[in-house]
RNA sequence: CGGGGUGUAGCUCAGUUUGGUAGAGCACUGCCUUCGGGAGGCAGGGGCCGCAGGUUCAAAUCCUGCCACCCCGACCA
């Protein structure tokens, strides 16, 4: 391709409203330009990147099994309302009536439509298992787009939904997706990490999120160098201590503590570390009424966890000041474990192990310290409710976590019988019994992946692609191509390299070196060679990688073969 | 949805306080000089100052309403 050709609209500013370095460089680079509140149009620059991730994506499906549909983004109300999620699905899904006023959707993901179609053509377990997946543009009318294309309103993903009989099946369906998001991933070449997950509202009971590692990431991981173990945050269990519970050194006393509301302020007034404090968060529990949920004060409650817990009511609530007050008589920085009347009280494992602690004495301005439990207080019901940190032991003994950041950018579901029971998805077994199956899905943000791999790999001049992604594979700069020996020693590498089947951006236009030279480092092309009067003199090129600092000089007549053996796609 | 902010050239922004001929840099077009890391000069093109009302002799500027976008929070298969 010509730079001549295919105009880069490249900018030198920063648009003001990009806040992460993924969505700066992708408009800087032209790759993308917003049209709306998280809506994208891809240029040139940046599909061919969109679609270099696709076709790794597509490849890998492919050579797993997997068959390739294409679903309609808009789906009718009525898929929704047999699987319930037209009611629970919430301001997020975009609805739309035709001229006929029906209802309909557009597609925020697919379970419904394809359950629907295995219904329609699967009757036999002799056809299973079966894996349908397509490339698809879906819409999440999410409250707050941000990010560029990282959090999109509109964005394209691959999702894939296998079919089993049995659990058996699903499993080593729900492997060998696993295998394939590892092989594609690798193929990317970005570093990532597989990670268990939360199943979400979706459903289900098992599943791992790929996570591409970056400082910007959204989400947090615990992992475990030692033994391999990762796990998102949300879910890393915190176990109980192994050491026993010290014994009860100090006697129980109430301390004034006046305007003292947070931890930090009352471990600071006190001369007591946060470590050694108990804090009371009040949440509204599933029977209606409130329940204490205890942590050390330096841990943080895990919601996802905590709601999960059968005495907790699902979404977590916490309890409002105002209603703490009128049914307790005291405001929440006073609130303790110790007298507090009709709430039933859970105990973190840590807080629990807590000996001659702090806590509120559930009264404005007093604290209580040299608190024990069993002595003090009754011994408590215990559960895992507080989010792991760096430094706490791995769940599977291996030794201590370290918590990383990462981009979400796959998740693999066994998803079980949820859709094909509520829409009756059934095959016969082999003794002619209907059966209902079971599923799995599988999704990778295509989009999101694109903008991942630019948060993963640029520096101070641009984006440096990972030569299976990058929108070209060289770079070729021919300085003063109006000098006729260098556009015809030019124009004669071009068709070379482009016979020789390499992908070549070309840049013939008649501008200063420097600003070839910003353009190709700024789009982040990975190879890169100068045609130049001086070289030329020489009977050679120059050769720079764009990580390089420094140019090598390539007889003329090598060059081909020379990046044959460093390209490598 | 709550709180805060911004809408002026393709982009980044002045100008609004105190009403009086709409600006700069980058980008774009032409010419000249320059030519190995985003050059310089000269000359140009490009604006319903977000939209709709209102006040005024006169509105980018003051008033009212609306819209869009951004940030923080809440939310988030």
């Amino acid at each position: 391709m010509r730079v001549t050709r295919f105009p880069l609209s490249t900018t030198r500013e920063t648009p003001a409203d990009a806040e992460i370095v993924s969505h700066q460089l992708m408009l800087r680079a032209g790759m993308i330009r917003r049209l709306s509140a998280g809506l994208y149009t891809w240029l040139p620059l940046g599909l061919r990147v969109l679609q270099r991730v696709e076709r790794i994506v597509r490849e890998e499906m492919d050579r797993a099994g997997a068959l390739e549909v294409l679903m309609p983004a808009v789906q009718p109300a009525e898929l929704w309302q047999e699987s319930g999620r037209w009611e629970k699905y919430g301001p997020e899904l975009l609805r739309i009536q035709d001229r006929h006023e029906r209802d309909f959707c557009f597609g925020p993901t697919h379970e419904e439509v394809i359950t629907d179609l295995f219904r329609r053509e699967i009757r036999s377990y002799r056809q299973l298992p079966v894996n349908y997946y397509q490339i698809q543009t879906k819409f999440r009318d999410e409250t707050r787009p941000r990010f560029g294309v990282m959090r999109a309103r509109e964005f394209l993903m691959k999702d894939a939904y296998s079919f089993h009989l049995d659990d058996a099946g699903l499993e080593a369906e729900y492997q060998a997706m696993r295998e394939t998001y590892t092989r594609i991933f690798e193929r990317t070449g970005l570093a990532f990490s597989a990670v268990e997950a939360d199943t979400g509202a979706i459903g289900g009971s098992v599943s791992h999120e790929f996570m591409v590692l970056a400082d910007s990431g959204e989400d947090a991981i615990a992992a475990c160098e030692a033994s391999g173990y990762a796990a998102n945050v949300e879910l890393a269990p915190a176990p109980p201590p192994e050491q026993p519970r010290p014994a009860p050194g100090e006697a129980l006393q109430e301390v004034a503590t006046p305007g003292q509301r947070t931890i930090a302020e009352v471990a600071d007034h006190l001369g007591i570390p946060a470590s050694r404090h108990v804090k009371t968060l009040l949440v509204e529990g599933a029977e209606g009424g409130l329940v204490a949920l205890l942590l050390r004060g330096d841990h943080e409650l895990n919601e996802l966890k905590a709601e999960k817990h059968p005495a907790v009511a699902a979404p977590l609530t916490l309890a409002g000041a105002e209603r703490v007050e009128a049914e307790l008589g005291c405001p929440l920085g006073s609130l303790g474990p110790v007298g507090l009347q009709g709430v039933a009280l859970i105990a973190d494992h840590a807080a629990a192990q807590a000996a001659d602690f702090v806590c509120g004495a559930n009264r404005e301005g007093y604290h209580l310290i040299g608190v024990n439990w069993g002595r003090d207080l009754p011994e408590p019901e215990t559960a895992d409710l507080r989010t792991v940190e760096a430094g706490d032991p791995s769940p599977d003994g291996g030794g201590p976590l370290a918590i990383r950041r990462g981009i979400e950018v796959g998740h693999v579901f066994q998803l079980g019988k949820t859709y094909s029971e509520a829409m009756g998805a059934t095959v016969l077994d082999e003794a002619g019994q209907e059966r209902t199956v079971t599923m799995g899905c599988y999704g990778i943000g295509v989009s999101r992946v694109v903008a991942a791999a630019i948060e993963q790999n640029h520096d101070e001049r641009g984006i440096r692609w990972p030569e299976p992604i990058a929108p070209f594979q060289v770079a070729l700069v021919a300085i003063k191509p109006e000098q006729p020996d260098v556009a015809e020693a030019a124009e004669a590498l071009y068709a070379e390299l482009m016979a020789s089947g390499l992908d070549v951006l070309y840049d013939d236009r008649e501008a200063r070196p420097g600003v070839k030279f910003a353009d190709m480092d700024l789009i982040g092309i990975p190879h890169r060679i100068v045609i130049s009067p001086r070289a030329l003199q020489q009977d050679t090129v120059e050769y720079k990688r764009r990580e390089d600092a420094e140019a090598t000089a390539v007889d003329r007549s090598e060059i081909v073969t020379w990046l044959k053996n460093r390209t490598t796609r």
